[in-house]
DNA sequence: AACGCGCCCTGTCCGC
DNA sequence: TGCGGACAGGGCGCGT
């Protein structure tokens, strides 16, 4: 489910109300989400840790809590949900954060791809060593993907979701991104042309940007902390729209599948 | 070593 | 109405 740019809203909606939280106490409602560790030890290692602050790192929600952190990946169809422990307990919730000040933070996910983990210091800067770089970051500059790309015979919408290169990009933003660039989906990432992959770093950027400033895509399941559905659906303009006209062309929009992934694009305006 | 594939899991939708 | 198959924002681990 969440990208970079549903990630991004969430951690901009946890941040203030949790920093400064004691980890008062932990209920794992689902023991296969604690990924690292046996769930009772997970749950037993965070009371008495306060939440410093909250970051994104790739689509991981990152909690420092001082000496370690506390990860979060919501896979397909996880939430992160701010909530009053006295609130309905819906299907499906994983793990309870009781907080200070009577606030609870749920993660909720009906298909369970998602985890939860502990990092210490050393860990946490091997993990993200082996990321690739932050698409809005100073560093995603046409030089370091253009050395990224030239190697590889993969297709480039492949290549732009593996994480160990760029991270954050994910199956609707890949699709988004190469249609905003007008590069096929198809072509192997060693044959773009330089300025081709200038033209990927614009579209990256933009189409990410673009989304978080609508608070993210909601295709089926995606939530913010507070409940709340992205905007950004409707402005989509190749993902999930096979058949529907091109918005620059009014060709049929193409789906196709690609790594077991579906792809959209538009063949008049791709290239 | 890079790459492709199957798989983890539940829910929904569509065609028959 | 029921049922099987396809498909869904991700990522890991396997074999080649």
């Amino acid at each position: 489910m969440p990208e970079l740019p549903e990630v991004e809203t969430i951690v901009r909606g946890l941040a203030g109300p949790l920093a400064g939280r004691a980890i008062e106490r932990v209920e794992v409602l689902r023991p296969d989400l604690i990924d690292g560790e046996p769930a009772d030890a997970f749950a037993a290692a965070l009371p008495g840790r306060a939440i410093r602050s909250v970051t994104r790192r790739a689509k991981n929600t990152l909690m420092d809590l001082g000496g370690e952190r506390l990860a979060v990946n919501l896979g397909m169809t996880g939430r992160l949900l701010l909530a009053r422990p006295d609130e309905a307990l819906p299907t499906h919730l994983g793990v309870r954060l009781h907080l200070s000040g009577g606030l609870e933070l749920r993660y909720h996910d009906p298909r369970r791809f998602g985890r939860l983990w502990r990092m210490s210091d050393e860990r946490w800067r091997e993990w993200d060593a082996a990321l690739g770089v932050e698409p809005l970051s100073p560093e995603f500059t046409v030089p370091r993907l253009w050395d990224g790309v030239k190697r590889s015979r993969v297709a480039i919408k492949t290549w732009l979701m593996d994480q160990r290169k760029v991270v954050g990009v994910g199956n609707i933003y890949a699709s988004e991104a190469l249609f905003r660039a007008g590069i096929d989906p198809r072509r192997p990432a060693r044959r773009l042309r330089r300025y081709e992959v200038a033209r990927l770093v614009d579209g990256v950027r933009t189409v990410l940007t673009e989304a978080i400033e609508h608070r993210g895509t909601t295709f089926l399941d995606y939530r913010d902390e507070s409940g709340q559905p992205g905007a950004f659906a409707r402005r989509l303009k190749v993902y999930d729209r096979e058949g529907a006209p091109c918005t620059a062309c009014g060709a049929p929009v193409r789906r196709i599948v690609q790594a077991n992934r579906s792809s959209f694009f538009c063949d008049v305006c791709q290239h």
